[in-house]
Formats: C-alpha cells, structure tokens, sequence
DNA sequence: GAGATGACGGGCT
DNA sequence: AAGCCCGCCATCT
C-alpha cells in the first residue's frame, strides 16, 4: 500500500485527468493513458480506478474502455451502479449496452487545463 | 529483485 | 462474426 511517492504517481496523474473529464462525457482507458503519455498503458489506468478510494472526488464512472462499454461487467453490482450514473448525466447505452463514443467522448481542449 | 495482478487493447485464428 | 491469445504498463506482494 502506500506508494509514497514524492513525486506524483501514475496514479494520481491518472485521477487529475479523470478530474477534468465533465458531467455527460466520457473517456476511455487507453485515451487516457495516450493523453499521459503512455498509450499502451490502459490496463495500468484500470488499474489506478481499481485502488481509488469511493471517497474519492475522481468521476471514475466517466472512464469505459474502446468499445464503449463498462469493464465492470462480470464483476459485481458495480456495473450496474456506473452505469446508473452515466445515464443520469445523460450518456446513453444502446441494447448492447454499449455508449456511442462518437457522442459522448472527451477530449480536453487545449485551453482546457493543459 | 522477481513474480503476480488487472476497471485494457489490438491482432490473429 | 466471435472468441482466444499475447503484449503493454505501473503497482503490489
């Protein structure tokens, strides 16, 4: 546990981006890790949303992965309940359950924190 | 220091 | 078209 890092971990670059991602958009995992500059990193961006705290003020359920559906299937209650909250700030999910990233990803503007 | 893990992605069969 | 397999990266044990 622990990573004490002095310097900000992968982690946490990975929660300051997800930060930034707003209410109706969402991001997925390999864009994620691209816009750190890691694009093969994806899994290492599950994995940072595997150790977020729920305390955690990160949108973590604006982050899908490429094909635009929620990872967390398969693995308890938590798919449902991202999905939940996705809808209520307006992503839609076809009958595959499956977001129509064309409409719904974000990119950060260059202006935008950059 | 080496091995195992994992909310992924892409390629090949 | 669907499914299986391998590779990537950062972190944890």
């Amino acid at each position: 546990m622990a990573p004490a890092a002095d310097h900000e971990t992968f982690y946490d670059r990975v929660y300051d981006l997800i930060r930034r991602v707003p209410e109706g958009s969402v991001v997925t995992y390999g864009q994620v890790a691209a816009l750190l500059g890691a694009p093969a990193a994806s899994r290492a961006v599950g994995y940072a949303l595997r150790a977020l705290p729920s305390s955690s003020d990160v949108p973590w359920w604006r982050v899908i992965n490429a094909r635009g559906a929620i990872s967390l299937k398969g693995r308890g209650p938590g798919a449902d309940i991202q999905r939940d909250l996705l809808e209520r700030e307006g992503v839609s999910f076809d009958a595959d359950g499956v977001v129509n990233l064309r409409a719904f990803r974000w990119w950060p503007s260059v202006e935008d924190g950059r």
